[in-house]
RNA sequence: GCGCCCGUGGUGAAAUGGAUAUCACAUCAGUCUUCGGAACUGAUGUUCCGGGUUCGAAUCCUGGCGGGCGCACCA
């Protein structure tokens, strides 16, 4: 029985006798100093019983008595009882992460469930940017965290490589004679379309020709059209293997924008969908949301419509029990208005499919905008830090391994940067100071994992090896926070935010990196040596489980 | 105007309704550099404003103020 349950058995049953029938709560207290749990059920009851809740929590220590592997109870504060767990309880502990490996931290708690994480969604014929870069890491992260909950996971991209964007790019392409094969020129063609489409009345109506004719399948296009988005998704796999993101299934707009177009249309006639100025829109102000289009006046069917067409598709290819998309909060309305509608068509699918919003990169320098062509590529983001953490790198040893490394920490600093924070919130993003290796950092968690498996290679040569027997007297903050990963990892997995799993390897880094600087780990003469350096392989397997989870590598040298 | 999100030191962030609000950057002052200084130690400095709920509020409710996003044929 773990030490959480133990105690709050034991807290019940205490102020059971005491007639006190709430259900205790067992919190880590914020502060190290006050100990590793702490209830509050007296300041809770105090009130009610007419208590003072100092006393009362006296009351319920006397009423305890002794817990096995609990060193000390006090009451603190306005009356919590604190509870310090014993040294040979931290002990088992470093010994439980050591024998559980890379498992360390996992469970099972969504296991024989069949989920989809959707995420990235880049565009073909438009720019790889920063803005996807957000959504392959949030989505990345999510998908490993579900992943660790022992479900049957599908990690699933989805691309628009039909409609408007698309005419608006090889407008643009046939314009200027401009290479579909290149992505350079496929991004200016974007551009100068999107740009025409809005200024210039005769491109506009050239445009949606051309964009009639994608939908119908016009074989004239048909060429440039294949050689720009193999182009597109070449790129794309070429940042994702960078990033390391590998996707189980990719569907396109092209597969469900038909199956789109008939399920409004069979909506419409059960009265779900309604018609308005020649388009069919879905009045979303009967459930509070604003009324958007489905399928234009044009015929065309909206990103709305497509959605619907790929929900089916899923459903086909993975009967899923959950899906999770990631969208960016500009598009959360939209998002919600197809869940509306969806509920209405399928009622029965209610609660299976979601979204997870992701925040805006704001940029210092104004909005960021791919039709005006401002935007700062996820490939020039990538290339500029990989500059950074070449520079930095100089002078080390690292042979052949050096640009791959350079990649791990560039890669690693940019993750880090974008999960550090709730997902939901904007970002802002200074595009002129680049991101940090130092202090709170991708890097920084690498670093203290490379200097604890340095520390580890060091004891190996030594004849040293990891013992929890013979721990020293005292206790670090460092083994005091080890074993509330598996904690921090269930509730990261619960709320699908990972940037819970972050804040803690930021902790347990911080923690090491102090000890580290005022212990000699690696000492034949010191007895205490091999249980110290237990609990660096500790430290370093946890660091390396956590940032698996966040889609960060953690190298062994850097 | 309506809807959603947000407001924490100079800057970027954290904090299942809990205790003295925690980190990092920057600034200032330091560190036997022996196991990797991308590090460590210390100092300065913070919950937008008003009201309410609660034993207890950055967190919940309410009214302001400020910002972001969205509000029909783009995604």
């Amino acid at each position: 029985m773990d030490m959480q349950t133990k105690i709050t058995d034991a807290v019940s049953a205490a102020s059971t006798a005491l007639g006190i029938f709430e259900k205790p709560v067992l919190e880590h207290p914020a502060e190290l100093s006050h100990g590793d749990y702490s209830t509050n059920v007296a300041l809770v009851v105090a009130k009610k019983r007419g208590e003072n809740p100092k006393a009362l929590a006296e009351k319920i220590v006397t009423e305890l008595g002794a817990i096995d592997g609990v060193e000390k109870i006090d009451v603190a504060g306005a009356g919590f009882i604190n509870f310090h767990l014993s040294r040979s309880v931290f002990a088992e502990g470093i010994q439980e992460i050591l024998s559980a490996g890379e498992k360390w931290g996992r469970n099972d708690f969504l296991s024989g469930k069949k989920i989809i994480v959707e995420y990235s969604q880049p565009n073909p014929f438009k720019p790889f940017h920063i803005g996807h870069l957000m959504s392959t890491t949030v989505g990345e992260s999510i998908s490993r965290l579900v992943e660790w909950s022992g479900s049957d996971i599908r990690r699933m991209n989805y691309q628009g490589d039909i409609g408007p964007h698309v005419a608006k790019c090889l407008w643009g392409v046939m314009k200027n004679g401009s290479d579909p094969k290149s992505i350079a020129a496929l991004g200016e063609a974007y551009v100068r379309g999107a740009t025409a489409y809005e200024d210039d009345a005769h491109a506009k109506k050239e445009i949606d020709d051309i964009n009639k004719r994608l939908y119908a399948g016009d074989v004239e296009l048909q060429p440039l059209y294949d050689a720009g988005r193999k182009a597109s998704l070449d790129h794309f796999d070429e940042l994702y293997a960078i990033l390391g993101t590998r996707f189980d299934d990719s569907i396109f707009e092209s597969e469900v924008w038909k199956r789109g177009i008939a399920i409004v249309m069979d909506g419409l006639m059960r009265g779900v969908f309604a018609e308005s100025d020649g388009a069919v829109v879905f009045k979303g102000e009967k459930v509070g949301l604003h009324t958007r289009v489905f399928i234009t006046s044009q015929k065309n069917p909206t990103y709305e419509a497509k959605e619907l067409g790929l929900i089916e598709k899923k459903l086909e290819r993975f009967p899923f029990d959950l899906n999770i998309t990631t969208v960016a909060v500009e598009q959360e309305s939209y998002f919600r208005v197809v869940e509306a509608a969806m509920a209405e068509l399928w009622p029965k699918t209610a609660g299976t499919y979601t979204h997870r919003a992701f925040g805006m990169l704001q940029m210092t320098t104004g909005k960021m905008s791919s039709r005006k062509g401002n935007v700062i590529t996820g490939e020039s983001l990538i290339e500029d830090m990989r500059a950074k953490a070449m520079a930095k790198m100089e002078g080390r040893e690292l042979g052949d391994a050096k640009q791959a490394t350079a990649d791990t920490v560039a890669v690693g600093a940019i993750k880090y940067s974008i999960l550090k924070q709730n997902a939901g919130k904007n970002i802002i993003f200074d595009p002129e100071q680049s991101l940090s290796f130092e202090g709170d950092s991708g890097p920084y968690l690498q670093y203290s994992h490379v200097r604890a498996r340095s520390v580890l290679e060091k004891a190996h040569t030594s004849h040293l090896t990891p013992q929890i027997s013979n721990p020293p007297e005292e206790v670090t903050e460092l083994e005091r926070l080890l074993y509330r990963f598996p904690e921090v990892v269930v509730r990261a997995q619960k709320e699908y935010e990972p940037h819970y799993v972050t804040t803690f390897l930021t902790d347990i880094a911080g923690a090491f990196n102090s000890w580290y600087a005022q212990e000699q780990i690696v000492n034949k003469d010191d007895p205490a040596s091999p249980y110290k350096i237990a609990l660096t392989k500790a430290f370093a397997q946890t660091m390396k489980n956590g940032l698996w989870l966040l889609g960060i590598q953690a190298p062994e040298k850097m």
